[in-house]
DNA sequence: TATTGTTATACTCTATAACTATA
DNA sequence: TATAGTTATAGAGTATAACAATA
């Protein structure tokens, strides 16, 4: 029986390969997201739901073009993200009288108290997903991503209308 | 006129807001996503494909079922992504004569040519995007990344039939 | 004229189940 | 009976353009 493919094939164990760092990055993160979206199911939110929420609760108050920005969402679909979190009232949305154009952003009571049973679980997801990393290279970790997100200031799709780049 | 919205709708600058890591990954992984795309669409690659031409190439020839867990992909998925990379004679399926049911998947010459192209081009997004990291750094996140994803082991939807557990 | 939010739409990605051929 | 690959399909996510209201 020829064991070269068997071992070819079944590997698996430790293969030291070495892949670019943004595949990985992008890997990991729908992996992430897959995880998310199996914990929270059963409290009715999306991941991003979710980190709407979160980022409500923790940056205050904020108009739809500022959480979009914040969550990396275009603005056409924040829309439809925002109007199942409304319709279960868990933000509200009221015109902003300095700039009646604005629409801003806030988590309501009941969101901030579903919020709490969320962050437990998304907690755990999390705590398994990097069960690898000890607590300094957690938080080593989390500090070179947020480093990238602050400097790579994710341009968004809607902002990049009207560059002569490609895309 | 109300200061206090404004500023909060339009701080942007530098706001410390310290974000799940789980989230942060996840939306990292989107907008790299989004930069491979951009770039490499010229070449007529997708980030996907691209990943699993690398993948082939460092790897070795493989199973669809070992190429489809490295890069967790389900493995219904990953067929239509073959077919196209093998239309255009990027890679190979051949019958693994020790078990007929399996396709060895292997890059084709003209695919491991096309792969210098590409990987120049997604070789500056991500230095793009990881600007903000010096070398050591880059290497520590290249670290971190590579542990969460050998331990985290990536349980790929399909893996995951027969737990008690939903999902 | 530019911006905020909205709608509609097309496109991609992902998940699920059922089928086949081999084992 | 179980596994590798395939097919089909539904669902979620994403990108794009056009529009109304306001600035």
């Amino acid at each position: 029986m020829p064991a070269t493919i068997v071992e070819e094939t079944c590997s698996g164990a430790e293969q030291e390969l070495t892949q670019p760092a943004g595949f990985l990055l992008a890997q990991l993160g729908r992996a992430m997201t897959r995880r998310y979206r199996c914990a929270l199911s059963p409290i009715g939110l999306k991941p991003r739901e979710t980190h709407a929420l979160l980022r409500l609760r923790d940056g205050g108050a904020m108009s739809q073009q500022a959480l979009g920005v914040a969550l990396d969402i275009d603005a056409s679909n924040l829309v439809a993200l925002l109007n199942d979190l409304e319709s279960e009232s868990l933000i509200s949305r009221r015109r902003d009288p300095a700039d009646r154009r604005r629409h801003v952003v806030e988590v309501s009571k009941r969101g901030t108290k579903l919020l709490s049973e969320v962050e437990h679980a998304a907690a755990e997801v999390e705590d398994d997903f990097f069960d690898a990393l000890d607590d300094d290279e957690r938080v080593a970790l989390q500090g070179l991503l947020s480093r990238v997100a602050r400097s790579a200031d994710v341009p968004s799709p809607a902002e990049m209308a009207g560059e002569d780049s490609a895309c």
